[in-house]
DNA sequence: GGCGGCGCTTGAACCGTATCAATGCTACGG
DNA sequence: CCGTAGCATTGATACGGTTCAAGCGCCGCC
């Protein structure tokens, strides 16, 4: 495997100047230069990513540690977070947590030799996020939350408003003419969840009447749990819509509710959120409550280079995004 | 930030006791090997990654470079690169290709800089793929591709028989009292498309009417394209059952039909492939072709490792797995 | 008492690169 | 003719580990 040894010796120049021809080409005499390519081309030299980085103390990636890749949501993410990487030239790296303390703590770990460029998480829980996290930070590695599930961060974060995305759920549903509502999502202690319904319930008000359908997670497979208990309850009790804190859930619910012979939106109406394009394409096209996918990404990778090209001072922030409604079939009106 | 001399100098001991105490403890005196640990604890040192791999000369890390991460197919089979990786505690690093050439290749040639421990990868196409993949296996970077878009590969492979899958997906059809029949699917260069119509085509023979309505992709849209063109035939030279390339497809077809008042499978019977999750979760639910996508993640990481510890002779193999298939309510007997 | 062997530790060499002060060279102005 | 400025190149050093031959102390055996 030849090295930039190699190149200097065959270029009969120092490796110094073999250096300098790669990183900084236009410090060395055209003559020379050209030498030395021909050197790299005829040997098949290519640099050695270890000893740069070594010698360089940083690397030129950075790590997303994805909560769910079975969730497309995260995949949209991480597109915004490669296109704001692709833009200057650093690399991304993914590796999947899977909803898993223990191997996101191995992860954390990993990455704590490794060091990166920064870090793009979202943790999996908020207890002990402090001890997972603080080894990298203290090691002066940037770590950007996303999409979190605390409410306060250490470091930079970028989310979407969740009790604003409830908000804007049950208003819609309001607007539809429904008062029986059923918001269907769980665990609890999650933010998002919580939030969210949170934000439907503060709408809601008196005039509403809310029934939790508490999940022990957000799959397709709950969802399809969701969908037959509220089939499974007399017509004059049922809630006339369902507002679910993901689209998996709702396309589970759909499912389930299609299956038992109940119309959507007729007899039930549901409403999801992510909007992930599998809703969309739902045999009922799925209401959404729309979060900036990409943009989340794309924001959340932009303040990690930024903190980590200002070795100075670097003020955290803490960005908010706005969600939207997506009106489809699911939510129309009877 | 600690390095390994710190170590040393506050436990009293030379850098190679403390390397030691690290990579082969048995070797070191257990009083010696407290200290060690102590002055390891009480500084927060933790190793360089660059530095070890460095010196070791390879990395620790698998990396895969995924086709396409917005296809739920492959998450499951990272899913089983990940746990085979898990047992023999080497970590899984993706990189998301988007099915662009440019972008593969730029991957690629980072690959070559960072020398991973090997490379798992569904190349973007059969051009160009000696060239791209060339430089990993000359510097001796074990590759192994998976479900690959090409006949033949360039070091060990794992792939599912598609044309198995395309003569199941016939038969299965035939079994159901279809005659008039189509695939949807493409572009036809494409090793996969090109197989399993190939095997839809084999099956049918002359009995059959096989009509082919050709894709430029196999997403949801372009199935909803199909759909279309699909629903807007007169009954009597509709095709009564779809064979779709991909489940993608599968879910657009069955939207578009459903959404133009055709009854899935009464009026027309649909047959997806992959058996993703969501095809499960579909309002009819798709019968699908399955692949073992878990264990095809998994074999190839076995190869992979399997190579990458085998410094002398390794034997490339091509493992080929059989796909069977699941029957569900869109290809029921109407 | 000397010697061999054993268990543990040491120190130095090395991995491949980036960086920077020092050097050599040329040309130019005084 | 000398001093100097500017440019191109060099060579040494550091980055943080791993590895291995050699050293050291100690014990048991002849």
């Amino acid at each position: 495997m030849p090295s930039i040894k190699d190149v200097a010796r065959l270029a009969g120049v120092s490796v110094g100047t073999v250096s300098n021809v790669l990183n900084r080409p236009e410090m060395v005499a055209r003559e020379t230069r050209m030498r030395v390519e021909a050197a790299v081309a005829q040997l098949g030299y290519v640099r050695n990513g270890s000893a740069r980085q070594l010698r360089a103390g940083r690397s030129t990636t950075i790590a997303v540690v994805a909560l769910d890749l079975t969730n497309p949501f995260f995949i949209d993410v991480l597109n915004g977070v490669e296109t704001a990487a692709q833009d200057v030239d650093v690399n991304v790296m993914v590796v999947n947590s899977s909803k898993d303390a223990a191997r996101e703590a191995r992860l954390l770990r990993m990455f704590e030799e490794e060091r990166p460029l920064g870090v793009l998480i979202t943790p999996v829980n908020a207890s002990g996020q402090r001890e997972r996290l603080g080894g990298l930070i203290s090691r002066g590695i940037p770590v950007v939350t996303f999409d979190s599930s605390s409410r306060h961060s250490y470091g930079c974060a970028v989310s979407v408003d969740d009790v604003l995305g409830g908000r804007l759920a049950g208003r819609h549903l309001l607007d539809r003419g429904h008062r029986r509502i059923a918001f269907a999502g769980g665990p609890f202690p999650v933010r998002q969840v919580e939030d969210r319904h949170h934000g439907l319930a503060g709408v809601l008000g008196p005039d509403g009447e809310l029934t939790v359908i508490p999940l022990p997670d957000l799959t397709v497979a709950t969802g399809r749990q969701a969908g037959k208990e509220l089939a499974g309850l007399a017509r004059e009790e049922r809630p006339t819509a369902v507002f679910c804190a993901n689209d998996l859930v709702a396309m589970g619910v759909l499912q389930e509710l299609t299956q038992r012979g109940l119309r959507v939106p007729a007899d039930v109406a549901i409403l999801g959120y992510d909007d992930i394009d599998f809703a969309a394409a739902a045999a009922v096209p799925l209401s959404s409550i729309r979060q900036p996918r990409e943009q989340l990404g794309r924001t959340a990778a932009l303040m990690l280079l930024e903190e980590a090209n200002s070795p100075g001072g670097h003020e955290h922030r803490h960005v908010v995004f706005q969600p939207d409604l997506v009106e489809r079939v699911s939510t129309a009106h009877p």
